[in-house]
DNA sequence: GAATAGAGTGGTTAATCACTCACTAAGCGG
DNA sequence: CCGCTTAGTGAGTGATTAACCACTCTATTC
């Protein structure tokens, strides 16, 4: 018997919030075709059959990854208005994209977004998450900011523009439609 | 032997042809992981050992598929340019809109652009395929429409909007938040 | 009317998938 | 230290996957 090194159990709501962070990481690189309930349960440390007792299946903690998501852009786009300057709802906006393009930095976040959209079409349960998730954001960019609907509007406009220069890395592209695309962009 | 109809053969180019529109069709709704070679081999009407007579494998395909897709993008470009009324920058750009949104009418266009984007930072050559397709279609925008470099950013910023709203149907909720992403874009 | 080239398929394979179940070990209250 | 609840796993399940190969059928050519 090898029993190397003891056990210590944690609770499974402290187990089934590091599998959903170690979730976020895996779906963003494959998406929720791609990505294997294994490939999530090894890079948590636990046993692929133990994700089944911690979500009821694939879908679900898809599904939880993409609601984590969501919280985690209204988490940060809040920050950047308690932090903005001003009232005027142009400096409010900016101050939230500045903070926007913080959380993004390491990407996975924008690619589970992604993902999450391209599954959205053909997945009625992605789909309602996923509307849920902007109607959520989008309301609270309107109210917090301020600004006018066209203002808000060409806001996620610039949001999205930010995925395709993230998924393509296009502001490691030397060329003009490169910098193009990704000119004013926060560094990314 | 049960021979109900006749069989016609085409030439493997002809065949090549019909299999990747189809497959557009099929991609656009699973994307690359989600999608089975038997599902578009049954669509085309083949079996699914001739369609790796027609692609050498599933990767090559799909690429194909990404890059069949931007040749329409670029084509619908163009024929909204040609059709401007104006050489005005501002117009010509409306106008490729306007033609764009034509071609997406279908949908399934769109779909295949999100998933290629979103599959584009896990997979290197979907990834040059999407930088390439950008590539062109940016530097034809610019160099046809006159226009400057922050009118074409705001052009595909725009675009890129247009593919959340197909994709999770937002001009068809009713609510504020989807009317405020939905404004002014052409009916979808 | 054979010979030949190309279109197209049935059947298979090894790997991998989501998901299940019977089970063991760990902690905690008494 | 006993009994119960909960954390966690090993070893599978049947289904499905991409890819391959040996083969048949069709049409054309000489």
């Amino acid at each position: 018997m090898t029993r190397t090194r003891p056990r210590t159990l944690s609770t499974s709501e402290e187990r089934r919030d590091t599998v959903l962070r170690t979730a976020v990481e895996t779906f963003a690189s494959r998406g929720y075709y791609g990505t294997t309930t294994t490939e999530v349960a090894t890079r948590a440390g636990i046993s692929q059959a133990y994700v089944y007792r911690l979500f009821p299946n694939k879908e679900a903690l898809f599904l939880a990854v993409v609601e984590h998501a969501f919280d985690l852009v209204r988490d940060s786009l809040a920050r950047g208005a308690a932090a903005a300057a001003s009232t005027d709802p142009e400096l409010v906006l900016r101050a939230m994209a500045d903070s926007y393009a913080e959380l993004i930095s390491d990407q996975n976040l924008i690619l589970v977004q992604l993902h999450a959209q391209a599954a959205a079409a053909a997945e009625p349960t992605v789909r309602e998450a996923v509307r849920a998730g902007y109607a959520r954001v989008v309301e609270y960019v309107r109210s917090v900011s301020g600004a006018s609907e066209p203002q808000v509007q060409n806001f996620f406009a610039v949001g999205m523009l930010c995925h395709l220069i993230v998924a393509i890395d296009a502001s490691s592209v030397d060329a003009p439609w490169a910098r193009v695309l990704s000119a004013g962009i926060k560094h990314v």
